[in-house]
DNA sequence: CATGAATGAGCTTTCATTCAT
DNA sequence: GATGAATGAAAGCTCATTCAT
């Protein structure tokens, strides 16, 4: 249970939800991320939830309802990072090398990322199938943080640290690098051994450096 | 229609399938990478069809057995590259390069991966949710694919063409790389305006080195 | 508002209403007599009225209650003019003829049953339906205004105003012209165009002498 | 069953409908008209029916569609008469007498009136909650008797058979009149003991000579 | 008094599947 | 082989009603 709440403060931090609303949340995400969201029933849901069926619709008008305000705050701690001060050192030439950069970035949103996983499963299942989900993240966070990326991704440019090529293709292969990393360590092969620092490390080695044998 | 009897003929070309047969796989295609294959009701399937709810219960014992016919011979055509001897030149060092390699395949195969993408959605939707899938895929599939992809990463290694790192983890690096500039072009944003060669060389690029500027 | 305020005031005039319950009342009238008894939600009515669903209950036990509450008095409203002394002008022979006596009774009532309009659409939609309603009604108001007009009726035909015929179908035939003449005058037709003063004379006139034509 | 059996031919008679069609439409007018359409639910129309629940929807896309497929052909029926020829007697002069003609037509709708009662009860009922009910009787129904009997009257009133009064007034008088009638007999008090005969050539009289003293 | 969260039975409707034709 | 009527379980959701606050 300790787990769940923290997960739950994670995502709803702010806002005030009574004890049946965590269940009912908690119940969701499990089993949203565990069959899918069309696979799961309401009534499902409320009997992992322990609460009365109606209740749960007492809280979300509908089943979509309840999917989106799962996974509408989790878009917001997504965006968080690169629109708080956060990166503000970056920018700030804190880090002097795009490698420090991104292995500080990886490590210090591994946590939150891992405890996030089931929603974060459940967002990239439903983003193809929920048109206004599509839109929600295309609009709202693919396009800021393609943004914020692509300053930084200049900086370094004009720092001479990246090779020169549009932002958007360098970020897009930047983007789906660590995505790929975390997809397989977390989502596709989690029962595998990892020595996460050594695959991170090789990670970023790959994006600064990519699979050429350096003579 | 001749798009979809295309990829009904990639799909299923040594198998014989009655016109029927191939009316309910098109449109269970359809309708499974539209909506999903939860949210796809068998009836809306039999109208798109154009047949009766039986007929598709009279081929496919069930629901499932509908979607494992589609997805299971996908798996196998994505196999089938490795295993032919298509990938024997490349053991046969016929080409040099790994750059040359890489282009090689994924040019080779965008037509096939283009034309195959509605089930390639479904498969990537469905693997979470299908133990029987996620079974067949890594241990058929993954697991094939990356034995073969390992002997010519060795290949190359001891060329010294590739950095020396763990195959597999050569591997994860490679293909997620390709899967992410595919998925990010025909899934993601298909809507962008693409240079597809140019796309596909920087992808290439970066494989081989990486994002770091060359001096 | 004032309309509404009004009609409660017809209705409940002995009674003392808290606000809340004037609120509850009206929006369930209004309900009731637009959506029909069984079709109207008890959370709807607490919505429209402004008062949280519970507070519905505090004040009438069921919803059924609640109905009653409000039908109940319309009934002892519609029976008054005929019990109270108003009446007894008619059998004091106050008005000498019939056709006077019902151009006051309808003019003297118009107004009132416009008012009261919504509610008798609830009594009439539901006494169908409603056993308790129509016990109440048959006993309580048919059987005593049917009691009263027969008294009238026997006065007048004693006076030779009018034709020999049992009470009871005089009265049937009396009551349904003035009851068909305003049902399609506020129910069925309140959108045309009526000359109200002309329709009611024609419908005394017709209840009077009838179709024929007078040689 | 036979009498149910009656009523549905009646009703349906050029339609096809399967055993099962014909248990869910009587099963579901005897509901509606005992209960009201809204207090009535679809599963116990299915066990009255002896059908399971989802065969209803199977027939039915919802359960006002089988209101609306139990109710429309009532309406085909109810302006039938005026329509087909045997009105043109009429016109034809064959009834010299407004007093024949008016015996002649209640007499020979009794019957049927008495056999689709229920149906017209459901009828009433929901007029006022349904607006295309509504329309399609106004305008379908009510618009087209009231031009038949328009004319019909003017005919009698050429004569100098009826008094000299719009068409409207008079149509509105006669037909109210005899509504009133049936509906005081039928659905108000059908366990009085009533004089059939009696009573309609009451009414007739009624509509003919009103309740004014002949002297 | 008033509230509104909570309930669970019941609502209309959809579903995958069967089977007589 | 193909049909589509029939099924009944289960879906999402609403309901009247209760009760702790």
């Amino acid at each position: 249970m300790s787990e769940e709440e923290l997960m739950i403060k994670q995502l709803f931090d702010e806002e005030k939800l009574t004890d049946k609303q965590k269940q009912i949340i908690i119940a969701a995400i499990e089993s949203f991320s565990e069959k899918g969201y069309s696979a799961t029933s309401t009534s499902e849901i409320a009997k992992k939830a322990g609460v009365a069926e109606g209740t749960i619709f007492r809280h979300y008008k509908t089943k979509k309802d309840l999917l989106m305000s799962i996974v509408a705050p989790l878009m917001a701690k997504l965006i968080g990072p690169f629109v708080v001060n956060d990166f503000n050192k970056v920018l700030d030439r804190k880090y002097d090398r795009v490698e420090d950069f991104l292995k500080a970035t990886i490590e210090n949103r591994r946590e939150v990322l891992i405890k996030l996983l089931p929603v974060i499963k459940i967002l990239l299942q439903e983003i193809p199938f929920q048109p206004e989900l599509r839109e929600l993240f295309l609009e709202q966070i693919a396009k800021k943080i393609f943004d914020r990326v692509s300053i930084i991704i200049k900086g370094y440019q004009e720092k001479g640290e990246l090779i020169e090529m549009p932002p958007e293709s360098v970020a897009r292969l930047a983007i789906t690098s660590i995505l790929g990393y975390l997809i397989s360590r977390y989502v596709l092969f989690p029962d595998l051994e990892w020595d996460d620092e050594l695959e991170t490390d090789r990670t970023i080695q790959f994006i600064m450096h990519g699979l050429g044998k350096k003579e």
